[in-house]
Formats: structure tokens, sequence, C-alpha cells
DNA sequence: CGTTACTTACACAGCCCGGTGTACTTAAGG
DNA sequence: CCTTAAGTACACCGGGCTGTGTAAGTAACG
């Protein structure tokens, strides 16, 4: 047979390991956490030898690192470049997240890890830095009267969903997004943009 | 020697072992975490031998399981029951929480075991369902337009200040108080009593 | 064809882990 | 004193883990 076999995902069995690692990764890490899930189960799963696996990736911690690496396009994909939503809209858009949803790997991985100064914590550390940020320059560009702190909060809004959505699988995400239209209304209400206009002036300047 | 050395904590080493082991387990399990936390080296902290151990805890999961059933009259030791602050300050000393505190460990361990069905889980969910329904007494007796809601909504800031004190080091705290003392405001600025005035009527009834 | 780069199968080393078996020691209490 | 309850020391088992060594296979390219 020239031609070999093909895995679940229709990739040729030879070529794309690193891919296939990759993705086998992210289902395995997180349905079973990345302690409880072993190199020998993932290189299965993924359709490479164990071999192969650490010809791409030189340690697992080295893989844990890359597999939280892939989420940055990943996790709240379009939300803040969505420009047919006004930047009040968008930050309520961030909410929208189905019951389902996992917990965030970034926190899970921190958590499991349990060591700061691993890479894979400090990355975390910089994306929860990164999403804040976004979400304060979102604020700002609404035109709320402490930017800082309304994106500050709203982080802690969407981690704080994240968590109890995981340890309890009630709706959390609905209930924080009832919190942040509180938290949006109270600081727009005293500033000049009101919500129900398109975007229009000072797009964000000091990033 | 009639009487044998003393450990750390001033205990007999020959009695009294149940206690030590819980109490090492509280350290190393916060220190450390659940996963990277050995028997050998619990016991060896809590100075008994493995074998004595595992006579007071038929396995790991079951020591874990009542490792978390002892945070119960800790955590959160008297904030519900402080008869010198009104319902509200209550509600607001539950945010008073030193810059250093560690992760909850209800979540941790919910995070770490990744098993939804783990005795631990359950617990933890169990744990986190009761928290949220003194929160929403203690809103009733304040006199909020919607205790659940607020009870929920407040549940959720805990945790996620809490998560991420751990994931970054930030004061989330002190950024849950302010979110929390907007949410009070809010729903007691249309209810009859006002901040300012000791507590009165209608200790609470359906509990 | 031969070379090159990648992948495979499989065994294995070394470690730590949860948990047990065994025989011994020690304090308390009648 | 003897009994009983509790703890101790220590070796050990089976299993899973990360990571490696080795030799063979295979596609692509010239």
């Amino acid at each position: 047979m020239t031609e070999l076999e093909r895995g679940p995902l229709g990739q040729r069995r030879g070529r794309g390991a690193r891919e296939r690692i990759l993705s086998a990764s992210q289902q395995l890490f997180r349905d079973q956490g990345i302690n409880r899930t072993g190199m020998d189960q993932l290189s299965a799963v993924a359709q490479v030898s164990k071999r192969t696996a650490y010809q791409h990736f030189s340690s697992k911690d080295e893989l844990v690192t890359e597999y939280l690496r892939r989420f940055d396009p990943d996790v709240m994909p379009g939300v803040f470049d969505r420009t047919d939503l006004t930047p009040r809209e968008r930050l309520l858009a961030a909410f929208e997240m189905p019951a389902s949803t996992p917990l965030c790997p970034y926190i899970a991985a921190a958590v499991e890890l349990h060591d700061p100064g691993h890479p894979a914590s400090r990355y975390a550390r910089d994306y929860k830095t990164a999403i804040a940020a976004r979400l304060t320059d979102t604020a700002r560009e609404a035109g709320a009267t402490n930017p800082e702190q309304l994106g500050e909060q709203l982080a802690l809004l969407i981690d704080g969903a994240s968590v109890r959505t995981r340890v309890l699988d009630s709706e959390s995400f609905s209930t924080a997004a009832a919190i942040a239209a509180v938290l949006i209304d109270n600081a727009l209400q005293s500033a000049p943009s009101q919500a129900g206009h398109t975007e229009s002036l000072s797009t964000g300047g000091d990033r």
C-alpha cells in the first residue's frame, strides 16, 4: 500500500505528527487533566509512536507549555475584534459561553502543575494579564470612567464563572453576565457615550 | 524514658496520630498540592509510620476527603455568626481575606482530582452550595430584593478572587469586595432597611 | 539507484506511588 | 503480671510514569 492508513482526523499517519500530538493533548488534558494523562496514552491517541512524540517535544513539560500556547487564537476567538458590536456589546459578549464550557485551561494548568515557576504557569499568568488588558482597552473604548478597574473586575467575573462551572455545574456564566451588565452600566452612566450607537470615537491609542 | 519524644506540635509521639496526619495533610496539600504529596512524605512530616497512617485512613482518597471535611469550621470562621455586624456588613466581611490566602481547598481538590464522582469532589460541591445558601440567607436578612441571586453572585465573586489570587497574585479580594459593594447597594437601595443601623428585624426564618 | 529525514515498534531503565505483610515495641489498665 | 490497643520499622509488590536506546522501515528527492 503506497498510501498509509488514515487517522480519525483524516490525516496521514506518517506526516503531521506534531499537529496530531497537540490535538490529542487538547482532548486528553481537557478530559482527564494533565497529571492523569501519560505520554503512552497520549501517543496512542495521537497515533504516533512515543519516540516521535519525544522528538517533537523534549519533555512533557514542554508539551504542556506548547499546548497552552495553542489556545491564544482559540479562547475568546473574535470577541475583541468584532467590529459589528459596540464596545459595550463586546464586553458583554465575553460572557456568552455554552454551559458545557470546560474550565479555562490556563487555570487548570496552573492549579494542576502547582508550581508558579513552571513555564506553563508563567504563561498562564501572562495570558490572564493580557485578557485583563484587552478588557481594559475595550472598557476605555466604551468610555468607562475607570477602565482599569472595570477590566480587572470583568476578568475576575470570567474566572469565577469558569471555575464554578467546573466545581458545581451551574449556569455561572449567566450569573457573571448579569453582574457584568450592572458594572458596565454603572461605569458608563456618568460617561458621554451611551448604549445603542455604533463604535466611533477614540479607537484605543496606548497599546 | 517513660515519656516519649515530643513532635513539633508538642504532641506525644505515640498518641494522637490521626490529628497529626490531618495536620500534615493541611500543610502539604496546601503547599504542594494533593497529587504531588505522597503518603511517605506525609507520614514523615506527621511523624507517624506509614503503616499507622493506613490504619487511620483506609486509602489516600479517604484521607483527602477527611482533610476537606476538616475545613468546615475553619473557612469563613465566624463571618455568618457575628452578631456585632449588620447583615450587610457580614456580607462584605466575607471578602476580607489576607492577600496571601491560598486557593480555596475545595476548588483545588476538585481540579486536582478531576473526577466529579470522587467523594472529595462531591463534598466540594456540597460545600460550595452551602456557602451560597448562607450568603443567600444573609442577603435575605439584609433585605435584598432577590436574595438567591445576590447570594449566587457573591459566591461567584469569592471563587473568582480565590482563583485569581492563586494564578496571578494580585489583590483580587479587594477587587471582588468592590464589586460586592456595588451589587449589595443595588440590591438594597429599593429595600426598606438601609446601611448604618444595628441588626434588628427578621432573623432568618426559613433555614 | 542511493541518500536523507522522519517515523515506527519494542524493550527497558529508573523512579515514585499507593498499599500491604510481618514482627517488634510501648503505654495503659485491670 | 498479663492483656489489649496503638504505634513502629522496614522490606516489599505491582503498577504507572517519564524518558531513552536500538534497529528497522518508508516516503521524498536527486
